[in-house]
DNA sequence: TCTGGGGTCCTAGGACCC
DNA sequence: TCTGGGGTCCTAGGACCC
């Protein structure tokens, strides 16, 4: 899996805008208008196209507070991860036929290797990658390149203002980039670096590295370090496993009744167990929280605790068991609660178990969960469910997450599918 | 009125062991 | 007044990412 030293050039393909591109793509209405994505519960601006940003609306901006003559004339959509995620693998579909080595990094970038090609072709090749994504799945994407990943993704960015949409990493790039949009920087180390008069990529490079470790660790070191043009991190094309597997929401509304809130963690343990079982893995612990509203001048409240169990599960009914018993210990009924999580913590390979001396593993059990994924999966999420999470025939449960604006399942539900009138 | 979700890695400090 | 040294493991919290 690693790359020669001495041979690496890693490009990054980025969607831009990803989750408002995949909205374009059966909208065109949204094209070349004002849009964003919001994140849950139809919370904050999590993707804006061009035209949003041009209007001055920033990067998890809440909803409420994008002043109403710019709502106006705004086209807002809830989140649709069942689409992007669709669109994501599409796009990673079209690189893996250009490419040998492909990591697909997150759900709108991918790195990519680009030893075997020769390079005056490095452009050129990208250039392709790109007219294709565009032209087969329909989504714009911006691509960098350089030595290491840190490098490829400061040429990305960069490429993101240049007509071609492909850039590689320079000298004169890294010269000219500001410290804060350096992968590895956060807010708080950009805050930092800048009160130390660090303002470019340029000057984090230069900074003396055994004081620059022992300041801000270990880390910041290794961006330096890929600054300098050292790879650090390499390419990671196989998947590494989970460690831990998260469920959680916001409410749309507040709660307050001990049953809500079981819904809710019920509903939630089942997804995560899902999720759980799709990737092939056994849950070695469990862990579960609530909040009270962190906007509201009430008191605040977050309880949160975690299980081991004896031997690691993936059946719903042990899981269950234990969020259950969590959700009612910590319960408290003077708060309204405004947001849950159920967490499946130190996960393992199903096929790694290690035994119990006074309990039998139940064959059963396997095939149980296996009706109960299977059912779910063919009839829809839900379909087959605990009657711990349970709402009466035809209605919504009260801490049901607000999207006003979903569009469809274009491309993962039957009933989903776009209709096209002559 | 309305404010996201899901991850990773590293470090410091405490508990505990011999 | 003086009060060891070295190790592991676990957890909480902080930083970062998209």
């Amino acid at each position: 899996m690693g790359i020669p030293q001495g041979l690496t050039m890693l490009g990054l393909v980025d969607g831009n805008n990803f989750y408002v591109s995949c909205e374009r793509i059966f909208d065109p209405t949204l094209r070349n208008a004002p849009t964003i994505v919001l994140s849950n519960n139809d919370g904050c601006a999590i993707a804006r196209s061009n035209e949003a940003k041009a209007l001055g609306i920033k990067m998890g901006q809440p909803l409420h507070e994008i002043p109403s003559n710019l709502r106006r004339n705004l086209h807002v959509r809830s989140a649709n991860f069942a689409l992007y995620g669709d669109i994501s693998n599409r796009v990673a579909t079209v690189l893996k036929d250009l490419f040998a080595q492909v990591e697909m990094y997150s759900i709108d970038e991918s790195f990519i290797a680009l030893d075997g090609i020769k390079e005056a072709d490095w452009i050129p090749t990208c250039v392709e990658a790109r007219q294709r994504i565009l032209k087969w799945v329909g989504i714009p994407t911006c691509v960098g390149i350089g030595p290491t990943k840190t490098l490829a993704k400061l040429a990305n960015k960069s490429a993101k203002t240049t007509p071609q949409g492909v850039l590689r990493a320079t000298r004169g790039l890294v010269r000219r980039f500001p410290v804060e949009d350096v992968w590895g920087v956060g807010r708080k180390y950009a805050q930092r670096l800048k009160s130390e008069g660090v303002t470019t990529a340029q000057h984090l490079s230069e900074m003396d590295p055994t004081s620059l470790q022992s300041r801000y660790g270990v880390v910041l070191a290794r961006t330096q370090k890929e600054l300098r043009g050292i790879p650090c991190a390499e390419l990671e094309v196989e998947e590494p496993q989970r460690q831990q597997i998260i469920v959680s929401r916001s409410f749309g509304k507040e709660i307050t009744d001990i049953n809500d809130l079981m819904q809710a963690t019920s509903t939630f343990a089942q997804r995560a167990c899902e999720k759980l079982r799709r990737r092939n893995l056994q849950a070695g612990g469990v862990w579960v929280f609530f909040h009270t509203n962190p906007f509201k001048d009430v008191p605040q409240y977050h309880p949160h605790k975690s299980l081991s169990f004896v031997i690691p599960t993936s059946d719903t009914r042990d899981i269950l068991c234990m969020v259950e018993g969590l959700t009612k210990a910590m319960y408290r009924d003077a708060y309204a609660w405004k947001k849950a999580g159920v967490g499946l913590l130190d996960l393992t390979s199903e096929t790694i178990a290690q035994g119990d001396l006074f309990a039998q593993a139940s064959p059963r059990s396997t095939a149980l969960m296996n009706v109960l994924d299977q059912c779910n999966e063919k009839f829809g999420r839900g379909a087959m469910s605990f009657a711990s999470s349970a709402v009466a025939p035809d209605t919504k449960a009260k801490w049901e997450m607000r999207q006003s604006n979903l569009s469809q399942a274009f491309t993962t539900r039957w009933s989903g599918l776009l209709n096209v009138r002559l």
